[in-house]
DNA sequence: TTCAAATATTGACTTAAGTCAAAGTTTCCG
DNA sequence: CGGAAACTTTGACTTAAGTCAATATTTGAA
C-alpha cells in the first residue's frame, strides 16, 4: 500500500519539468523526501514568518503567493498553476522562515519536497541547476513585466493584457471560440492587477459597454479582439 | 601592451563574485571573451530589440535597466551598481534580442562578456550555476519587494523605504552621521519609485516640513530616524 | 566666469482610482 | 431545496497623485 503510493509519486514526479531528466532510480530517491498534500479552497499552505522546511509543486488546482500589509491588505506576488514550483526561491536564499504567504485558490493537490531531501540533488545532479535557472528566468520575466505595467499602464490596459493572455492560452480559443474563462475570483484578479475589486468591476463593465467584450460571470466573449489588443500594453 | 590589458582584466575578474572561485587559468580563459567598455553619463548601452550578443558587469559608476512605453515614458526595472551583472537573464532565455534598454547613469566602466564566450563555462564549471542562481534570487527578492510596495504603499512610504535603505548602506552612516546622499538624479529616483518628479519633490518637502529630514540638494540629513522608519513599509 | 542647457521646485488644476455603503447575485452547506 | 454566507455590482463621494506651465536652481562647457 505504502509501496503503491511511492510508486505513484514517482510516476507523477516524472511528469514535472524539474525532474524530467531524472532516471527511475533517481526519481525513487526524490520520492523519498516527497509527500502529496491536499488542500481545500482557501486553505492556508504556509504563512510569512513560519519556519522554512521545504517547497511545493502544484499538481492540480492553483495557489496564490501573497504578501500582507500591516492593515491586512493583500498583494499577490505569484499565481501558481499545475507543474510549477513555489517557495523554492527561499531555499536558495537559505532563509530560516517563509518570506511570503501561500493559500489555495481552488481545491488543490501539491507535492511537498523537503529542503534537506532536495538539497542533496543539487550537488549530484547538475542538470537540476539548469532547471532551477530556467524557472527563475520565467519568474523574473513575469515580475519585470508586471512591475513595468504597474508603473506605466492604467488599470484598463493591465486588464486588457490579462484578458489577452488568458485568451491566448485558453483551450476555448483553440477551438476557434473567441472566449475565455477567468480562472480566479474577481477579487483575486483585482489584487493581482494591483487595483480594487470595484475598479475591476467598473472596468469590465466599460469594456462591455464599449462593445469590446461580453461578460457573463466569469465567462467572457471577446467581441472586438483588435481593440482589446490595442488597449493591452 | 595587449598582454598587459588582458592581465589587468583577469585581475579585475577575480574580484567579481560571479568568478570568485575561478582558478588563474580559468580567469585567463574568461578574459579572452571579455572586454572593458567605457560609457559617459547618459550614454545608451543597448536598446530593446537590438540583437543580443552578451551581458555586462558594472565595474565603476552605475547604470539603469529600463523599459519605455509607446508614448516615451520610462519604467526603471533595475539600478545596477558595481560588481553586479545585467542583461544576463536574457542569456538564459535564449533571446535573440535585448528585451530592455540600458543606459549609463554616471560615467561608467563595464565588463562586457560575450554570450558564446560565457556559455562554454556553464557546462564545464558547475559552480557558476550556483552563482547565477544566487544572483537571480537577489533580483527576484528585490522585484518582489518593489511589486508589493507599488501595490500596497503610497509614494511617501516607498520614498521613506528608499531613504532608509540608502542610509543603512551609506558610508556616512557608518561614521555615525545621520546622513545620506541620493546617488541618482531625482528624476531617475522618481521613476524608480514609480511616481512623477513633481510628486517626489513635494514628498521630500513634506518630510522636511514635518521635521523628519533636512534636504540640501542630494544630501539628506535624517532628523527623526524613528519616524522615517515608521513611514517606511 | 558666464550663460545655456539640464534639473528641480512650486502652483494651479485635473483625473484615475480608492473608499464606504447599500443592494444585488451566486454559491454551497445543512 | 432554502437560506445564510460569500462574492460582485453599483452609486456617491474623496483623495492621492498626475499633468501642465511657469519659475528657480544647478551644472558644466566654451
Amino acid at each position: 500500500m505504502q509501496q503503491e503510493i511511492k510508486h505513484e509519486i514517482e510516476h507523477i514526479l516524472a511528469t514535472i519539468p524539474l525532474f524530467s531528466e531524472f532516471s527511475e532510480n533517481e526519481l525513487r530517491e526524490v520520492a523519498e523526501s516527497t509527500t502529496i498534500k491536499l488542500y481545500k479552497k482557501h486553505d492556508v499552505i504556509f504563512t510569512e514568518g513560519e519556519t522554512y522546511h521545504g517547497f511545493y509543486i502544484v499538481l492540480e488546482g492553483k495557489i496564490k503567493v501573497l504578501k500582507l500589509s500591516a492593515d491586512g491588505k493583500e498583494a499577490i506576488v505569484h499565481l501558481v498553476k499545475p507543474f510549477d514550483p513555489f517557495a523554492e526561491v527561499a531555499l536558495f536564499e537559505n532563509r530560516s522562515t517563509y518570506p511570503v504567504n501561500a493559500q489555495a485558490i481552488d481545491d488543490t493537490v501539491l507535492i511537498y519536497i523537503s529542503k534537506d531531501g532536495f538539497m542533496k540533488f543539487l550537488d549530484t545532479h547538475p542538470q537540476i541547476n539548469f532547471k532551477i535557472i530556467s524557472g527563475f528566468t520565467k519568474k523574473l520575466r513575469e515580475l519585470t513585466n508586471r512591475l513595468e505595467s504597474l508603473t506605466l499602464n492604467e488599470v484598463s490596459s493591465r486588464l486588457a493584457h490579462y484578458l489577452m493572455e488568458e485568451y491566448t492560452h485558453s483551450p476555448l480559443s483553440e477551438k476557434g471560440l473567441p472566449s475565455l474563462h477567468i480562472a480566479i475570483s474577481k477579487s483575486d484578479l483585482a489584487v493581482y492587477l494591483g487595483t480594487a475589486l470595484e475598479t475591476l468591476s467598473r472596468t469590465l463593465k466599460k469594456f462591455q459597454n464599449d462593445g469590446i467584450i461580453q461578460v457573463r460571470g466569469k465567462s467572457i466573449i471577446i467581441k472586438d479582439l483588435k481593440r482589446l489588443k490595442n488597449l493591452s500594453f
